[in-house]
DNA sequence: GTGAAAGCGCTAACAA
DNA sequence: TTGTTAGCGCTTTCAC
């Protein structure tokens, strides 16, 4: 891009102009050489490369997909990359993309609405060969999703989806591993399970509230409204909802919390009213953290496949880029059994 | 970016140029009016900005980055995403950037030096405006981030920074932080203080092991290479590290861990074994994992202000930016006393 | 306060 | 196999 005049030691950007000068040919000739374009002689080639390196040429990627159209850029926008949820997707979406030679444009929402219409207003700008997103929990309206479309810009959906808006996205199945967490304390021998929910109505939470419940008719126990707590998403609301059990003289024997942070909340306070998990009651997690193999008792959760959430978010925008566009995939939850809810030992 | 004609339905790109004939006016001076640039009259852009809106005008970033030569993009590149301490910190970067109007691009390494130059150089060629970086375990030689600085591109180096490089940076003070964990451990009443530590040759590594060794020293405890123990980072070699020293019969009642998965395998090992902690052994980790102040006991541990690293590390190109370089940065580690290191009840 | 014109560095259609 | 030419959609200097 770059070469230092001796004389003025100032630098002077380089182009496919300066290539072209130094070897008396045409700078078209360099742009296909340069692009690897079959009607160029190998001998040709050769020149153009070495003198390339020899003047340090940097390719302008701006010119480039200014002419063309492709900037080989995908925008990412997502709530917040400190969740580590989130930060694993986009790990997974960032491998592949980056295997194909696409780079990502990166957005934060900070789940508010109008930072998500500000990050989809650059995209755009920026003309980003396609969105990958994970919507706001504000997000209720998608007009600022809907022009992603109009424009013929390829748009992923990841684990928080639109109802309404067609286009392809992934997510765990939350019904079913609502379902698969409940059904394995049952085996376990647990009847009398708890659920601590969160009172937000995003899928993700119903969904697993809805299997909760289906598991147990499905195994003729009785859903009762007051071992379903409902509250914020943290730790400190599961050692709420087991105090307010214990103290309200609710029995129960079993756990399923909506996160993994949740259920240990629930674990200490078990354990701080010197109640015994998994023996007397078992208690499982949902996100599978890395923390899960290392508290005491190891916490029992279902897995979400981030990573490979994220990979196939990136490859349901390849598969729109060759125009092949796949349904929308629904990715199955892994039960991890671990030692919080193992009461019949193996 | 589009409008849609009416008889072909088909999708028409809308340029400054069509604001201007639609309003018989030159697009210089719709340029003009969009940037609101002070010598246009506000009837104007009041009208200019009407029609934009009316005709859904984009505008499109990567002309007017090619012709003014800034791109607002800063290129951020790290080791991995899924490492907590890495997204935190790029949480933090895009924090800060964000509300400067400067979008991220981001790069994984993986801890590969070729993943890093092929990244540094997409960067130059997307002609980001700075690039943010924290090198891989790998790089040993760095040629490909002095042709950033010869460039004039603003490069800020973030946690892991290269000796030899002179280039703004920010870390935190390791050695501060094994000294300020060590010294705790002191005036909590241990005296045989082991260190978990890493084989690799990192300056957090070093230093950590530096600042454990100084505290000893400053309290008059002799340094005992027994109780210096190295190998993976793991959670795993905490375990093994706390048997290898119970089953050779070497005595200690205090581990710092040189991260908190290892100080949590540690202390699971000891109540493995029905050693007390932090009764009989205190313990301390470092990085201020999530997880905690949710296990049992509570992690004591140093924070590495991973957020406000981020920030600091986008201060510092924004510095560049605006041609006031700053030196570098070493934040201070802090302390986070819980209950795993607690023998003195307060 | 507004317009005309040049050009950022490339791609790609058309020639030769 | 290579050269010519016309833009992509803006910013910016120089006019008036």
């Amino acid at each position: 891009m770059y070469i230092v005049s001796t004389r003025t030691r100032k630098l002077k950007k380089v182009t496919i102009q300066d290539i072209a000068e130094r070897l008396n040919i045409s700078f078209s000739t360099v742009a296909r050489a340069l692009n690897d374009h079959p009607a160029i002689s190998s001998a040709t080639k050769k020149k153009v490369r070495d003198t390339a390196q020899k003047l340090h040429y940097q390719p302008n990627k701006l010119a480039s997909s200014l002419r063309s159209g492709k900037t080989h850029v995908v925008g990412v926008m997502i709530p917040n990359l400190q969740v580590s949820f989130f930060s694993s997707v986009v790990h997974g979406i960032e491998k592949v993309l980056n295997a194909h030679n696409y780079n990502l444009l990166l957005f934060q929402s900070n789940e508010s609405l109008h930072q998500e219409i500000k990050g989809i207003d650059t995209f755009m700008a920026s003309r980003v060969d396609g969105i990958i997103a994970s919507i706001t929990k504000e997000t209720s309206h998608f007009e600022h999703y809907l022009k992603v479309s109009k424009r013929n810009v390829p748009l992923v959906l990841f684990d928080r989806t639109l109802e309404g808006l067609d286009t392809p996205s992934v997510r765990i199945d939350d019904y079913k591993g609502g379902y698969l967490a409940t059904a394995h304390l049952i085996r376990q021998g647990y009847t009398r399970i708890a659920h601590i929910t969160a009172e937000q109505d995003l899928t993700i939470v119903t969904e697993r509230l809805r299997g909760y419940k289906d598991a147990l008719q499905a195994h003729q126990i009785a859903v009762s409204e007051k071992l379903i707590l409902r509250g914020p998403f943290s730790a400190e609301f599961g050692k709420q909802s087991i105090a307010s059990l214990l103290d309200q003289g609710i029995p129960f024997d079993g756990v399923f919390a909506l996160e993994d942070f949740t259920a240990l909340g629930a674990i200490q306070e078990l354990q701080d009213r010197g109640i015994k998990v998994p023996d007397q009651v078992g208690v499982i997690g949902f996100a599978n953290e890395s923390f899960g193999t290392l508290v005491n008792p190891t916490l029992s959760t279902i897995d979400q496949q981030t990573i490979r959430m994220g990979e196939i978010a990136a490859e349901l925008f390849l598969d729109q880029e060759g125009h092949s566009k796949r349904e929308s995939i629904m990715l199955d939850p892994i039960l991890i059994v671990r030692g919080s809810s193992l009461k019949i030992k193996l």
